[in-house]
DNA sequence: TTATTGTATCGTTAAATGGCGATATGGCTA
DNA sequence: TAGCCATATCGCCATTTAACGATACAATAA
């Protein structure tokens, strides 16, 4: 039940919900994807411990940079389903067709350096 | 993406979910669940509006009562996906068994009398 | 109509959630 | 080592959520 709830309660947010169809388009790091939602650093970075915890992202270093990709070897069995049908779900929303447009413009190197 | 949201934060409670795997075994009215659930009426409620909201549940008067059961005839593609996947789902849980074991003992007569 | 029963709504409270800025951590480069 | 950059964590605040009791509403019975 708990790791149901999890998966449910980490697709509940319309942010971390543009951050799994971003992700579906390609890899990303924290940084891109704040440029891109317009949210604090910080803020991006707890959504994507939780959609860590639900198993449905997962990162790998980088250098500094920390890159974050759709689960592929799923543990947790809601998470693989529902990922799965993300894909399928949500493509002519004008959110995310706005958020999948940025994904293909944006520049780490230009992005991230401050 | 509103509809995906309602769904998504409608299954994200776990007595939410008890309900939802309660109305698969049989149809139920308001002071049954609150029998089982062992909430206030208030609650539960509340609970089944958010489920109905989401497309989830439907109710209908039966004098009194008012029985609840699960959607056949979908507005929320959300929901139908879902909650098929939730028959499927949850099964073992000892949380779910509890409660799926009291259905089936209930008596909407004994127990809806104050 | 009045009383009773079942359900829905309202108002309140405690806890969870999502946001932010400030700060700590980890890896790279000079 | 020292400094920098990307990221994670911490502390705080505003909003949302889940719970309750009290009350309002709807249908039946007397």
């Amino acid at each position: 039940m708990k790791a149901f709830i999890r998966v449910m309660k980490a697709l509940s947010d319309p942010n971390r919900v543009k951050i799994m169809k971003m992700l579906e388009a390609k890899e990303l790091c924290v940084c891109e994807i704040t440029a891109i939602l317009g949210l604090a650093q910080s803020t991006v970075s707890k959504h994507l411990k939780i959609l860590e915890d639900a198993d449905l992202v997962f990162s790998s270093r980088e250098g500094a940079w920390m890159n974050y990709n759709l689960t592929e070897n799923f543990e947790n069995q809601y998470a693989e389903v529902l990922q799965n049908h993300l894909k399928d779900w949500l493509g002519t929303d004008p959110r995310i067709q706005d958020v999948l447009a940025q994904v293909k413009r944006v520049d780490r190197l230009r992005v991230c350096a401050a």
